[in-house]
DNA sequence: TTGACATATGCGTTTGCGTGCATATGATAA
DNA sequence: TTATCATATGCACGCAAACGCATATGTCAA
């Protein structure tokens, strides 16, 4: 993993607001629920999050039809600091997908993501 | 000063290169000291050295025929963090950017940069 | 003032990347 | 097995961005 790569990973807009939702949700979110909170097209969260992923920034695990992701562990002194920098990210776009985030999360049942996507 | 564009600054790996040997020089450096340390042409430095400007990341200081760019102060945690995780960077094609910087450093009289770009 | 040097920028080219659409895969429930 | 849902991906398109080259600007020294 070149650290290099994780700078382009966060370079686009959206990758980034997936980061960060996965940071505030402390957990597992799964790409209907990333779809859902941040307004973008399935297959687009799907590509993103796969670009996350090679980027080593991102962990995947299936569970039935969902597959829920996650940020990795902060190993290294890099990654703890880099969390520190996201955590601190303040623009208007992040804090609307958090208001969507909470709202999304109150649909699971316990604690998973059980309602399909919502034309 | 948006949070996002930095990270899109920092994508470009020669950007990021220079974003490492100005925070290693812990000061000030002319476009032909890049140059020279990256080995990079003069016309690209000084062309990624402007996308970090517009993106807050450094400032500008014109000293005679030079022109001296450095890393502006961290001042929120934002940049703080960011600076923490850039100082943690461990990639190959760093340590050796370092290594061409501190030779060329050796040229500077009175702790300024008074030779040319070399051919 | 002229020449040399440091830096900047306009232009055309090429490459990379994000997207939309259609379709494929993978998994569950009926 | 079949229908439905969750996710993934191949393809074509358009755009943004990086580059090389030539040239322009800005500054100093002779």
């Amino acid at each position: 993993m070149k650290h290099h790569g994780v700078f382009k990973a966060l370079a686009d807009i959206n990758r980034l607001r997936i980061v960060a939702v996965l940071l505030q949700s402390k957990g597992e979110l799964c790409i209907c629920e990333i779809m859902d909170t941040l307004h973008i097209a399935h297959y687009n969260v799907s590509r993103q999050v796969k670009v996350l992923k090679l980027a080593g920034l991102v962990s995947e695990r299936r569970e039935g039809r969902f597959v829920f992701f996650a940020l990795k562990k902060a190993g290294d002194e890099f990654t703890k600091n880099l969390y520190k920098t996201l955590m601190a990210v303040d623009d208007e776009i992040f804090s609307r997908d958090q208001r969507f985030l909470n709202k999304r999360l109150l649909l699971r049942m316990n604690g998973k993501c059980v309602v399909g996507m919502q034309k």
